[in-house]
DNA sequence: TTCGTTCTTGACGCCGTCTTGATGCGGAGG
DNA sequence: CCTCCGCATCAAGACGGCGTCAAGAACGAA
């Protein structure tokens, strides 16, 4: 999932039925984008793609299937689906299509929301795309789902804030990044100036992670500015 | 998925019914598991996993929420509801306990067997790892179908809350949970800052568990971030 | 109701982590 | 040549987190 509230894409015409939608919805703590028609919906999708879509097959512009199908081709999020009319047949070729769920009006909220944290639900399980959660640089391997440091196979045991300073250089791989830059994602933005912490936190990192903290392969000083994890095993 | 056709486990007491999926889903190139009572339904699914579970709420012996919540203690596959009656409270109940869909009769075999694809379209993506109803570890075995754990071959007691929070590190095997996850998970959200509550109950599995509970090898302390059980003996 | 089990809550001592100060080194500039 | 400043390292103390014990409260079964 993207960022934290997960983007729900509402395409929906009928104005008192996305009134009551939009205010169930952001009551739960979801990020929304509402479109009216399925060109806008395509649009929308397509300049912020969204977590989740709940899809009203009667469109004034064009046909809800439509859209699904053009969605669908490079969209893997969930898609549920919204329609006025109970037809079989239209449900099958729906779900077929690459819809997850479908939902015949007049449908009740509290469903609805339960629905949407099912679907929400599966797409976590889908490991795939987001970033890869691990970071391997030379001997030094980084599970970051586990929260847990190799050195050459070796477990290597970090206190909390050495683990926070290494991943912070890890989101940043090659780049180097300032003292209070460094300072103010650790520590937090009252630190920013107490160089001497990163000096001691630097110094003890690279006891646990370097073969010889003298001459630092990964973990490298840019004099005068900050610190800099290297993106390539000299 | 395990061998080709998926597995499906029907389990449902009315015999027209009953009947009436099984000539549809055997159309479709799928092998039938047949349960009429939430005892054998739990049963057979530890007998041979299923890919995918059809629950029918209304059984005769027990409450059908109860068989959906003890399936999901340890069952990853689908798990598609269905229903006599349209109650709200009872479909957000199911879906929010692990179900994937809900079906409320009389329903289409269209419909469900559409809602069958979607099921198993997403299992799909769950990549393999043979689904196991057991944990084992060292000298640590628990059978997650039947709640039972053993040390060494001896039975061990867990009250209702170290269990809980021993499954929910099984599930996470290797894993670091923090403090915030496992309170959420084992009390709930409204607990998520009593920190005491989990040392309180390591101290207790501990207890139980380990040989030597000073030196534990599977429930393992990270300071100041939370808990994580071993995923190899040391 | 009573009994037994489980969960909650409090107190206390220990240990790991973070903070802080002291010291040494080396390069830049006067 | 000396001084100053930034960087690295070490060590000691403060602090909060952690494990443990135990008593009281809540719950369910008989």
């Amino acid at each position: 999932m993207s960022p934290n509230p997960p983007l729900i894409l509402l395409v929906e015409d009928d104005l008192p039925i996305r009134r009551l939608l939009h205010a169930s919805l952001l009551g739960e703590d979801y990020r929304l984008l509402e479109a009216e028609t399925g060109r806008d919906a395509l649009r929308f999708a397509t300049q912020q793609p969204p977590d989740l879509v709940i899809l009203d097959l009667g469109l004034p512009d064009m046909d809800g299937q439509e859209v699904l199908k053009q969605l669908r081709e490079w969209l893997r999020a969930p898609i549920l689906i919204l329609s006025a009319r109970d037809q079989e047949q239209q449900k099958i070729t729906a779900l077929d299509a690459g819809a997850d769920d479908y939902l015949t009006k007049p449908f009740s909220t509290g469903e609805l929301l339960a629905r949407v944290r099912v679907a929400l639900r599966h797409a976590a399980r889908v490991p795939g795309e987001a970033e890869s959660s691990t970071f391997t640089q030379g001997d030094l391997h980084v599970d970051l789902a586990a929260r847990r440091v190799f050195v050459s196979e070796a477990e290597v045991h970090l206190t909390p804030l050495e683990y926070k300073l290494l991943t912070t250089l890890i989101h940043h791989v090659g780049k180097v990044l300032t003292h209070r830059f460094l300072l103010k994602e650790v520590w937090g933005p009252g630190h920013a100036e107490e160089t001497h912490y990163l000096r001691v936190f630097m110094a003890s990192l690279r006891r646990k992670l370097e073969a010889d903290p003298a001459q630092p392969l990964h973990l490298l000083t840019e004099p005068g500015v900050g610190y800099r994890l290297a993106d390539q095993v000299g």
